[in-house]
DNA sequence: GCTACCTTTCACAAAAACCAGTAAGGTCGC
DNA sequence: GCGACCTTACTGGTTTTTGTGAAAGGTAGC
């Protein structure tokens, strides 16, 4: 029977090897801890977080299947090459100047295809088109593959007014991607304003994005505005939280 | 004795109420949810995600606590009113315009100084103010409250060059704000870049920021260039993700 | 080859997650 | 006020996870 005072006595809840995990990750990825450089013991570790010895190789395995560690038996554990995949606006604006962008970096990337559809999008998407509560919009659901790993999921929604009758609504690959053609038709980009927040993954984000333990997912809803500032494009994009940096410059 | 595909079965591995409040914070935050809207009964949720009854209360208990949804015994679990805050980075650069635009939407926030001290800095910031790896620079730590609940870490780091023998050093609110101290001392912002990432929170962030069950962070490291491009402040803020989202235009 | 240090693995107790079912009691439309 | 539907709370029982401690086995310098 204990009693919890209200606000002195405010702990963390996740498990054990989790919160170890957490501040570990912390510091390899601020850079405490570079890649190559061997992490404390794990008999260290287990006097730094008063833990036992499985705890601590548990938040070691978490850390593993993520790709930033590697253990070797009997030697140490040493942090990974991991350099986060900064992205700027500009890069990101259409899937194919990300693909010339990756080719540059070494890396295969390619986006699929996985769906176009007219669909009732999501509140915050219908706000952002100006829809009624009913109202449909045309939906390019993509997928961006790098070295054939899911990397980002890429939702794009685009008004009826403006899709009907042009190749948008195919169900294929734009040539030339989706930004030139909608120049072509008139309705090129005067301004976008992008949205950014921290997502407890969906189940859906969880399977496509091949997410490990508990990694957040990093979510920009991207508004572009055209002549008269009407929205011509409203754009998700979901990536997974380690993978990603987003870069922006005023 | 369970053989795993490689690909093909690739599950989520989070416990099944976690799942279940990861998918229906989605539909909360999307807008899927309305504020004031209903969420489905326990027995519809039930159906939905194939589990028991208590598995489906402890998915609601997760969300009651995050706040976003209040449950009446006899009646229905609503959605609460939970719009998130948008911040821009024009109001972000000084604690103090923050302060102002809290005040504006009526609510009451405020900043404390934690601590003001010469440190060695993470490898990021280092990375950023052209340090050695045992350079130091002087940070100013900060936390900032709305509502008298605290909503972010705010950690500034300044180049002792510029620091030194200034009000910077002492431990004491900066009057005017810092931007109106530096442009004073010849240091005036010529251009910021924004590095966003999404994190998991340490052990540190989590009870600082009185996280409940997974909230993700949203980490933002700003560096700001001032004459001849050096870097005169380099920003590192962490805020609960669930209750911030980040605008930027362009 | 020896030794110190390290990671990894195994056995096992305690805690929690989860299920099925039941029951108490509140709310709302009729 | 009645009944349908709802949230909430509790029981008992199985499975999985979390946590501890000790032991097994690899690595590298001497």
């Amino acid at each position: 029977m204990t009693v919890p005072r209200a606000e002195t006595e405010y702990v963390d809840r996740r498990s054990l090897h989790e919160r170890i995990a957490a501040d570990l990750r912390d510091d390899i990825m601020s850079g405490e801890l570079a890649p190559g450089a061997s992490l404390p013991s794990t008999a260290r570790l287990k006097e730094r977080f008063d833990a036992s010895n499985a705890t601590v190789q548990k938040a070691l395995q978490l850390l593993k299947e993520e790709d930033l560690v590697v253990g070797r038996a009997g030697a140490s554990v040493t942090v990974r090459e991991h350099r986060r995949r900064t992205v700027a606006p500009a890069a990101l604006s259409t899937a194919d100047r990300w693909l010339t962008e990756a080719a540059k970096h070494g890396t295969h990337a390619r986006s699929v295809l996985r769906d176009v559809a007219e669909v009732r999008p999501p509140a915050d998407v219908r706000s952002a088109l100006n829809l009624p509560v009913d109202g449909t919009a045309l939906l390019r659901s993509q997928i961006l593959l790098i070295d054939d790993e899911p990397a980002e999921l890429v939702d794009c929604y685009y008004p009826l007014a403006i899709a009907e009758g042009t190749a948008l609504m195919e169900r294929r690959r734009i040539k030339g991607g989706t930004p030139a053609l909608l120049a072509e038709l008139g309705h090129s980009a005067r301004r976008s304003v992008d949205r950014i927040s921290a997502e407890i993954p969906t189940q859906e984000q969880y399977r496509s994005l091949r997410l490990t333990s508990s990694t957040p997912v990093l979510r920009t809803l991207r508004v572009v505005h055209g002549a008269g500032d009407s929205p011509v494009e409203v754009t998700v994009m979901v990536k997974a939280g380690h993978l990603y940096e987003l870069r922006y410059e005023f």
